[in-house]
RNA sequence: UCCAGAGUAGCUCAAUGGUAGAGCAGCCGGCUGUUAACCGGCGGGUUAGAGGUUCGAGCCCUCUCUCUGGAGCCA
């Protein structure tokens, strides 16, 4: 017989006379004479309640179907006579697959997330990892949705890389070498020093000067000893990349793809993020719904050091032109000035990397940062330099080899035009979208520094 | 990496420097169209690790490890 998910059962508008459905044990209740069984296969959020008489085939088993054990059952889907479930299933047939040894650590009541970290194996096995990763999986389709249906092309930029994309963070070596790889660089795998990705938008540019608007998505892996609730060593990236566009399209995009992806939540995932906005953020909804109808605000770099300085609040840190926006910067004006995302743009060219477009002014470059309330900074992204000597000019500014990066500049050699782009973290989006407050949460499994299990 | 806090039963937490406990989970039994079911009973501990102070340390001191929150770096 074939198998049916739990998710259809429950979405029944009928009662279906002969199905079978299989899952895990969530709980058990024994009554006089039969046993209520409620199995969850994790397609859906909801569990569905078995009545098993003592005389089906199968009822022998019962005592080993406790929390955790695997089960399949057959029978009639009914409407429950009982409140808490609009649908249940009339068991003929009880099959335990599998047992489930009494240590098994999930209990029906609620685990710290910290002690699920510890039980990655299990966790999406809850309710609550259950709904992130349905949610992470519908909303990296979204992705694909949403630039697909712009004709930007898909491109699998390299994970094993040789150029550093400067200002990206530290690099995670690869070698097949033994010893004292420094002294050794020619004789590795590659002929010389590689790395794991930190972006792919050196490499995406080349296609975006030739397909015109293309996007990666993958993994990127930062070596940095950050330890905080938003960074992973190993976090997936959204990378757009457009010909013939400027900082202004830019923005309209980063914009544009937020709002998307927000929207998407609410309406294809509804189920799971109620479930979100009870136990994890209360005003989850609201905001989304308020990303999705409302403008972002754009300020300037220096307007933005402006409204700082006239806040009359006091920052641990400086507010001064030049100096970065720290996070108490960024936070208040987002959660407390605007009180929603706000787009930052034209920074002063000191603290941003080479490929960034120098405005007309000869202090700024063409950066803008998404900052949104409860995360932070959720895109960067900038206008690229396509202008051959001013390239050059501010490679040698950062005090970087033009022969380094001799493809990159030969797309400014070589029928070059303007180009823009922007970088987004899919994990920290994914905290945004779902409330969830730690990274380690929403990726199936974290690689942080010191910890690299399962 | 820096600052702060925490670590006690499988889980969540108690315990003035003086006999380590409870609830839940598990096991056994009872009751019941139940639904974080309920009632009774039982088992469960190197108090993160190492060292020190003390007649006596879960508690005080030192070091190490791990976790959490914040910061830096960034997405």
């Amino acid at each position: 017989m074939k198998r049916t998910l739990i998710k259809h059962a429950l979405a029944a508008v009928e009662p279906l006379e002969a199905i079978t459905v299989a899952g895990w044990v969530r709980t058990r209740r024994d009554a006089k004479g039969f046993s209520f069984l409620e199995l969850n296969d994790g397609s859906c959020l909801g569990s569905l309640q078995a009545i098993v008489d003592a005389g089906v085939p199968g009822y022998a088993d019962m005592a080993h179907c406790i929390t955790g054990a695997s089960a399949e059952v057959s029978g009639r889907l009914v409407p429950s006579p009982a409140a808490g479930q609009k649908w249940e299933l009339q068991a003929a047939r009880l099959r335990l697959l599998g047992k489930s040894d009494p240590s098994y650590p999930l209990q029906k009541k609620g685990h710290t997330l910290e002690f699920l970290r510890t039980i990655g194996h299990l966790r999406p096995r809850s309710n609550l990892f259950g709904a992130i990763f349905r949610t992470r999986s519908r909303l990296a389709y979204a992705v694909h949705t949403f630039f697909q249906e712009r004709d930007f092309v898909y491109v699998h930029t390299p994970i094993i890389t040789t150029s550093d994309c400067e200002g990206a963070g530290e690099m995670f070596r690869v070698t097949t070498l033994k010893g004292n790889i420094d002294d050794q660089g020619q004789a590795d795998f590659f002929g010389r020093p590689a790395y794991l990705t930190v972006s792919g938008q050196l490499e995406a540019e080349t296609f975006a000067c030739a397909l015109s608007n293309v996007y990666t998505f993958g993994p990127t892996f930062r070596a940095e000893n950050s330890n905080t609730a938003r960074h992973a060593a190993e976090f997936w990236m959204i990378e757009p990349e457009m010909a013939f566009c400027d900082l202004e399209g830019d923005m309209d995009l980063a914009e544009e793809f937020v709002k998307a992806l927000a929207r998407h939540a609410l309406e294809e995932c509804a189920e799971d993020l109620a479930l979100f906005g009870k136990f994890v953020d209360k005003g989850l909804h609201d905001r989304l719904q308020f990303v999705v109808e409302r403008p972002f605000q754009r300020v300037s770099y220096a307007e933005a050091v402006d409204i700082l300085r006239a806040s009359g609040k006091t920052f641990e840190y400086p507010v001064e032109y030049g100096l970065n926006l720290q996070s108490e910067h960024e936070r208040y004006l987002t959660e407390q000035h605007f009180h929603s995302p706000v787009t930052v743009f034209n920074y002063p060219r000191e603290i941003k990397p080479f490929y960034m477009r120098l405005n007309d002014d000869g202090k700024t470059v063409t950066a803008m940062d998404v900052l949104v309330p409860g995360i932070g900074e959720v895109i960067g992204g900038s206008q690229r330099e396509e202008r051959l000597d001013a390239l050059l000019e501010n490679l040698s500014y950062h005090k970087l080899r033009p022969e380094d990066y001799w493809w990159y500049v030969d797309l400014r050699k070589y029928g070059t035009v303007p180009h823009a782009g922007f970088g987004l973290g899919f994990e920290r989006l994914l905290m945004f979208l779902t409330g969830v407050g730690n990274i380690r949460d929403v990726v199936p499994f974290a690689r942080t520094p010191g910890s690299a299990e399962f």
